[in-house]
RNA sequence: UGGGGUGUAGCCAAGCGGCCUAAGGCACCAGAUUUUGAUUCUGGCAUUUCGGAGGUUCGAAUCCUCCCACCCCAGCCA
């Protein structure tokens, strides 16, 4: 079923009383990338919540880069990432920057100075991690931290008017330096980086850090809820302070939630990027990667990752997702629209020895059985076709109701044709099948007095086209690559991940497929066409199998 | 051993003191229908059970206490 009725979360809770007490009129939210990545699907999870809130509160979601590290952001991330957003279906008013705040984020470290809440410190990185303590050991205070507010303010501006090389000293907002909670041990709030900024070019050599931008950016864009991960619980006493202590024209509110983890993947931006450099697989659109342009490239829909989203739900909980259930939800999307057409992956002839050569005859195939209204194609049949290898065994087992010797089938939409001979090479390999076919049991007319329970897909080995395929499996073959902390998680990577087939038979419609269509290989699963296929060079992605109960039991 | 969080079925997740002898989805197991072993449909899937132990209450998954497990924090990253 795929979610039509709203989504209730906890955050959707708190918003929901807070409308009722009258605290907003209109709800704010944002989503907050920095721009030195690609987005994975855990940041669709994030992207769905803040602009499915806005969406349905009739509020305002912003697309704001937190770009206050020039060292490790470039501009073509910010293009990437705003496509990613709007394939996935959501619309915004601007595209903010932190660093269009450059100027007011200054002010406001100016406030902070002036009312003695904030120092130069010019002890190096390595004494302040010293003397920040540790996790059950107060901080102690730097020597520099009793400075006056005028040394500071004349310091900070020397900072950045640049006549100070990087290191030399940084801003820290003075607050408490024996507090249980780190990130109120009198945390940076400046460093020098005699940096060029992928927005404001030279302009600035001191660069904001984080916790002081992402408050005080959400406060002048007037966000009412800043939705943010797990990991940031701890910096809300912070994201208070600086709110609380500067004049920032309002106080959003800060909630976290838990960030979307899948099994058999990675969604860390290190070991992606590592996955990319190393060469583990063909970059960050590569169909395997968890990335939002992979599964783009992949196939899978908008809807189907947006709903994935909206069934795994939104809480405080560590959560590790099965992977089946991204899968379902990409089924549930394609059953309903992908039109269905025959291919064979790994060819094996078959030629119809009572059928006459030269002679064919048009079928017309409902593109969409269950539904009419999606139109019919014509496929062509004759004496010679291609069947699936795995639809023939010599020797079956029980319960295998597909072709053997002296067996009988149905080709779908076509007739029944039953194997008279195996044809083999001198290893011993099933080269091409010999079968004769009962004319009586054409246009789905059974046969007299026997049952044909199995049905295979099939092409005309004279109308056929030849394309690559791609048939993916998950990246990893271990549930959790990360689970040994003492071996590298690559190790963990499935060998199998990417098969290519580079001579599949595919039935003639699928020479040129519709823009950005998704295609059911009857019987096999979900395909789309690559972006480096074209004409003459025909690649198909397989973006999921149909559920396989054969598979199942045959093992 | 400091601080911040989280614990409901294999995986997610509703539940907010009585209508819970605990929704729903995925997975799984049976069966029906089927010219895709798909889809669809039916039934089953936590009967003193909600991390554990106590307690409050006529009544607790929901409140209190203690305990246990797991996650996050010591970047001039975000």
């Amino acid at each position: 079923m795929l979610a039509t009725t709203k989504p209730t979360n906890f955050i959707r809770q708190i918003i929901d009383q807070d409308l009722s007490a009258g605290k907003h009129d209109v709800i704010v939210t944002r989503f907050p990338p920095e721009p030195n990545g690609y987005l994975h699907i855990g940041h669709a999870k994030s992207i769905w919540l803040n602009f499915g809130i806005a969406d349905d509160y009739n509020g305002k979601c912003t697309l704001r880069f937190d770009d206050t590290n020039p060292v490790k952001e470039q501009a073509e991330f910010v293009t990437a990432i705003e496509q990613d957003v709007r394939w996935l279906g959501y619309q915004w008013e601007r595209t903010a920057h932190a660093s269009d705040y450059f100027d007011q984020l200054h002010g406001f470290a100016v406030e902070l100075i002036e009312k003695g809440l904030a120092y130069v410190d010019s002890l190096t990185a390595e004494k302040i991690r010293e003397y920040r303590g540790t996790l059950t050991e107060p901080g102690k205070d730097s020597p520099y931290r009793s400075r006056s507010s005028d040394e500071n303010r004349e310091m900070f501006a020397k900072m950045r008017a640049g006549e100070f090389a990087d290191g030399e000293h940084v801003l820290r907002a003075k607050i408490d330096m024996a507090s249980p909670n780190i990130n109120l041990r009198d945390p940076v709030i400046y460093r020098i980086r005699h940096h060029h900024h992928q927005r404001t070019d030279n302009a600035w050599c001191i660069y904001p850090m984080y916790d002081f931008t992402h408050g005080l950016s959400d406060a002048i864009e007037g966000v009412t809820h800043s939705l943010c991960t797990l990991e940031f619980e701890d910096h809300r006493a912070l994201y208070d302070w600086l709110l609380d202590n500067t004049s920032a024209p309002c106080h959003p509110q800060q909630i976290e939630f838990s960030r979307l983890n899948l099994n058999y993947t990675v969604m860390s931006k290190r070991m992606l990027t590592q996955l990319v450099e190393n060469g583990n697989v063909q970059g960050w659109d590569d169909p395997r990667m968890p990335t939002i342009c992979g599964l783009r490239r992949r196939g899978f829909t908008p809807a189907s990752v947006r709903n994935f989203i909206a069934t795994v739900g939104i809480t405080k909980r560590d959560n590790v997702i099965e992977m089946g259930v991204l899968e379902n939800s990409i089924r549930e999307d394609l059953e309903l629209i992908a039109p269905r057409v025959m291919a064979v992956l790994r060819p094996l002839k078959v030629v119809i020895e009572n059928y006459p050569e030269g002679e064919y005859e048009q079928i017309e195939a409902p593109n969409y059985p269950r539904d009419a209204s999606m139109g019919t194609r014509t496929i062509t049949l004759g004496r010679e076709i291609y069947i699936e290898q795995d639809d023939f065994m010599e020797h079956p087992p029980d319960k295998f109701f597909r072709l053997g010797p002296g067996r009988e089938v149905r080709l779908r939409y076509g007739f029944v044709i039953r194997c008279t001979e195996v044809i083999k090479n001198q290893s011993g390999e099933v080269m091409e099948l010999r079968c004769q076919y009962d004319p009586d049991t054409r246009r789905g007319r059974p046969p007299e007095g026997r049952k044909v329970k199995g049905i295979i897909h099939w092409v005309s080995a004279n109308h056929c086209v030849e394309a690559e395929v791609r048939l993916y499996d998950r990246l990893f073959s271990e549930a959790n690559p990360q689970a040994d902390k003492g071996r590298d998680f690559k190790q963990a990577l499935n060998p199998g991940s990417l098969n290519i087939l580079s001579h599949s038979k595919l039935e003639a419609s699928l020479a040129s497929p519709e823009p950005d269509a998704r295609y059911q290989f009857e019987r096999l699963g979900y395909f789309y066409a690559d972006k480096n296929s074209g004409a003459g060079n025909l690649i198909y992605n397989r973006i999921v199998t149909l559920r396989d109960t054969w598979a199942r039991i045959a093992g």
